[in-house]
DNA sequence: GTGAAAGCGCTAACAA
DNA sequence: TTGTTAGCGCTTTCAC
């Protein structure tokens, strides 16, 4: 079995107590320079670290942090979570990644799972599902330390972090409307996502702008965010069945965009529609039908929300006061 | 401050004593029936799990495991890690997953991190840096429970998952072979890993069977797995300047195919390559340069890992049989 | 069938 | 400056 030493072997092996080597350990003040110098050699000579468990149970933190995301197989979300862990690592905090994959089931199961003190603040990013939010309202109201991320929850009073999805949806819309585009369509995520209400809002005002009458039913939502098996296929094909056949399309996701263009590919092979979409693929250029994007400051968004957390996580004061931060998108135009 | 109930809340509020309580909450035996119910009620009302931490303590173990790998924002190790998850959560262990981005430091600290028993086991496979095992070994010799997948230390005695690396880069160059190819150039990962002396024989052997020799210029490394900025813009570069120019290139990895696609976009505008390469991407189709790959079963050798983890872990005998399986990959053709 | 008590590894009063 | 002790939340002998 794997046996660690613990600080009471080298209390033994030095013949002095627990708890002297405990404060030599912890940097101690109250301690001989002598004693302390001994028990710092012998822990670096046995190769020691004190176990994390005990720490966490007597402390009550365990010095990492959980995130929540829908998948890690999303440039958005691992350029996120590599802001996460560049502050997190800093700091001194482990993070321990989570998915949903857009279930509301798992999402329940991961947050509960992380939260009962195994770790000292969770940051989400809600699952395309979640429709209700009672899980995640229990834990803050029992204080635990919560910063959204992209698909935030409004109604909860803590920090957050987005984009400015409402500018970036303007932007890619118009960016459609200057090629000359009149019919565009609107792939959309779970209607009920935060970031889906504001990307259609771009949407429209860019519509609006220009004088293009906006339709509810150029709008096609993907409930489970494009994890359902057909689902992206199904809404483009409705799209391309619209009795007035589009000649762009916005599309509010990466994931969704990559699917998109697939089903393009197959259902479309005279390839007159233009796409544009949030995403931050680093093959972007590489694809064909290609794809102007919008790109969301992902290792940005990740590094404030880790700040945020742990600024929550270390205050001793529970009013603090919540902000919501709001990064910049950047349209990145492929022809 | 975020404050858990535990056990002894609830004994309190049932007026009997931790222990009972303890033993109801774990299906006990030696416990009757109604207060049994009574407790687990109670429980449920309020909602309640035990401390995992407590239990960590406890039980000397933490019912997790640690996953180490490159990075997550790859496809195939995405995959990997949903197998993983798959497996583990049915068995009730819990992922803490970790990067090391290809960085042989990172791979150290992480590893420490994870091993001093806040994790009953580890999963991993090896950064491209890594040329020093001995922060591993010494956690094996200790007795930490190790699985490698996919970049294997074969010295090690334990269990290993790997795909037929010496196959699917056999029918990938004969791939190649076939569209008519006779100056294959093949850009390699970091010399070191496992992966690369396996792949770089079925290449050979390809060209072998075909009877093209073999020429060591043509092979160039990435001895940072392509992490590092340039480092494939680089390999292409000298792949284009070779005397004589290929009419292919074999790519070993997925992060290099893709960074391949893009030096080739930008700096072989002639488009007269055929690439072919490792790859678990979802979006091949959409790519141009096209690219046909060798697909490796991601998913299954996670779970595979993951099983075998979790039987050494389980397993009193520290005699175990230790088992290499290795999976075969198939080959995708993109025209 | 239930409770009291010890202990997992560590820290932090309190004593000495 | 150092040691003794209690306790973090939980499980598990050992009594009753």
């Amino acid at each position: 079995m794997f046996k660690p030493t613990t600080i009471k072997d080298i209390a033994l092996a030095l013949n002095i107590s627990t708890s002297t080597v405990s404060r030599a350990l912890r940097g101690g003040y109250e301690i001989s320079e002598e004693t302390k110098k001994k028990v710092l050699d012998y822990a670096e000579k046995i190769n020691f670290t004190r176990n994390p468990i005990a720490l966490s149970l007597k402390e009550r933190r365990s010095y990492s942090i959980g995130i929540i995301v829908c998948e890690v197989a999303n440039v958005f979300f691992s350029q996120a979570i590599d802001g996460i862990e560049s502050i997190a690592y800093n700091k001194g905090y482990h993070v321990v990644i989570s998915q949903s994959h857009d279930q509301y089931e798992r999402e329940v199961i991961n947050i509960q799972h992380l939260a009962n003190r195994s770790v000292d603040g969770i940051i989400i990013s809600l699952a395309a599902e979640t429709k209700d939010y009672s899980h995640i309202e229990k834990l803050h109201e029992q204080g635990l330390p919560i910063v959204f991320f992209d698909r935030i929850l409004e109604s909860m009073d803590t920090h957050k972090v987005t984009s400015n999805n409402v500018k970036g949806a303007f932007e890619a819309t118009e960016f459609l409307i200057s090629k000359g585009c009149k019919k565009i369509a609107h792939l959309a995520n779970a209607p009920q996502l935060s970031i889906t209400e504001q990307r259609k809002t771009g949407y429209k005002d860019a519509l609006k702008k220009h004088g293009i009458p906006f339709r509810e039913d150029y709008i096609k939502y993907c409930e489970h965010g494009g994890s359902m098996q057909g689902e992206v296929e199904q809404a483009v094909k409705a799209i391309l069945n619209l009795p007035e056949k589009p000649d762009a399309i916005f599309v509010a996701s990466d994931r969704l965009s990559m699917a998109c263009l697939s089903a393009l590919k197959k259902y479309n092979p005279e390839d007159d529609i233009i796409v544009a979409g949030f995403s931050n693929s680093d093959v972007v250029n590489l694809l064909k039908p290609s794809l102007t994007c919008v790109r969301q400051p992902a290792f940005e968004m990740g590094r404030i929300a880790t700040e945020m957390l742990i600024s929550l996580i270390e205050s001793k004061r529970t009013t603090e006061k919540f902000e919501t931060k709001i990064l910049d998108t950047t349209l990145y135009i492929n022809e």
